[in-house]
DNA sequence: GGGACACTTCGGCCGGCACCGAAGCGTGCG
DNA sequence: CGCACGCTTCGGTGCCGGCCGAAGTGTCCC
């Protein structure tokens, strides 16, 4: 239980949960932006970076006088995601404002590298009534014809994950085939961000191209 | 991510991971034993008790002047086996003592209702081969009828679940499938526990059934 | 080359929290 | 009925760690 405890630490802080949670975009940030979004000074943030990378959360990429950091795989992701939806739904926001994101991200967003929020479950709905999904999330071999026609090519990744939605309490699909088509639909201009965050809406052209899949 | 913070919280504690960690072997145990596993006064144990229960982690039965706490369920201690598996390999152990448990359950152990380690593995291996499950440890149709020959019967609860082992790497069979046949194979007596502990050795018996059953 | 900037290192401050022992409460047993 | 036992509550103590500012290093740009 001591390396469980030491990963736990190194989550149990505001200053570092909010760089995690800032980092879920699935982007790069560097030092003083993070510094910046949890408000603290630049020699704290910097500090902070140095043990969530020595604890394998992120990776570091420095380039000229500015630090890089990400997180470091979609297994981060996957993990903060589930303790996320572990803990509960999170307390109703205070202002108008945060009541407002949180709704957005509510309806939809990526969850690292995938699509989550009540967008993902819709994509996940459509997939298992297409037969491309089973009730487990498991791809099925129809489903395997399904995403190879969409470019899907499978690698060595867990081709598909329950990613345990922290909004919607449901499992939506994470894994390769969830990462493909997310990064397909943002491609496709399908799903679109909402300024720089993490909230995502389906597009008029997304809405026909779902349909015409039978997605919807 | 202040919810995800506060889980972290309350786990990122050498005590509580402590308690946490012992009670992964699904029994219920009382405070008394706890703080005695963890080398705490009686009144620290009860402190983090109250915190434990509070934050869902685990669930109290009263009995007479006792105290008993167990996991919250199967989600509890699937958190922790994916937040150890996360951490990484735990530290080489010091004493002989603790190197001889350590290896023990590396060979074989539950993993609160499940079995892990490489027992784990040798099982999960049997079941693909026999196509139970898929690769992705998804129950196949033929599965289901095959489990059911074992007396499993279906509930609400998710049939199959990948739980990443600490020792091994590698996922293995968790979910209700996982669950029903660790609890047959310990009533039939083809699994035993070594001592009070949680690892696990199969005995001649099992040996026997399992190549019965086509796992070996 | 000089100045602005991103980041790091170090020292010191401060708050939170894990811990214990003492005292109190309820239960069970002789 | 009284004592033993398990647990809880409450003060008080001490340490760990998060925070900042100041000073230092390396990078970029004019």
């Amino acid at each position: 239980m001591a390396v469980m405890e030491a990963l736990a630490r190194l989550l149990a802080d505001r200053t570092r949960a909010a760089f995690c949670g800032a980092l879920l975009d699935g982007r790069a940030w560097t030092a003083h932006e993070l510094a910046t979004h949890a408000g603290v000074a630049p020699s704290t943030a910097s500090e902070h970076l140095t043990r969530l990378v020595e604890g394998g959360l992120l990776v570091e990429h420095r380039q000229g006088r500015h630090r890089y950091v990400a997180l470091a795989g979609p297994h981060v992701a996957e993990l903060l995601e589930a303790m996320t939806a572990f803990a509960g739904p999170a307390p109703a926001p205070r202002t108008l404002r945060a009541a407002s994101a949180s709704e957005a991200m509510a309806r939809g967003r990526t969850c690292y590298d995938h699509l989550a929020g009540r967008l993902g479950i819709t994509l996940k709905t459509g997939l298992l009534e297409l037969g491309v999904v089973t009730t487990d999330l498991a791809v099925t071999e129809p489903g395997i014809v399904w995403l190879k026609e969409l470019g899907f090519e499978p690698s060595s990744r867990q081709l598909s994950r329950a990613c345990l939605d922290w909004t919607e309490r449901v499992p939506h699909l994470a894994g390769a085939a969830g990462a493909h088509l997310c990064r397909t639909f943002l491609d496709r201009g399908w799903v679109k961000r909402i300024g720089t965050t993490r909230a995502v809406t389906l597009t008029p052209a997304g809405d026909a191209g779902w349909r015409d899949l039978g997605l919807l």
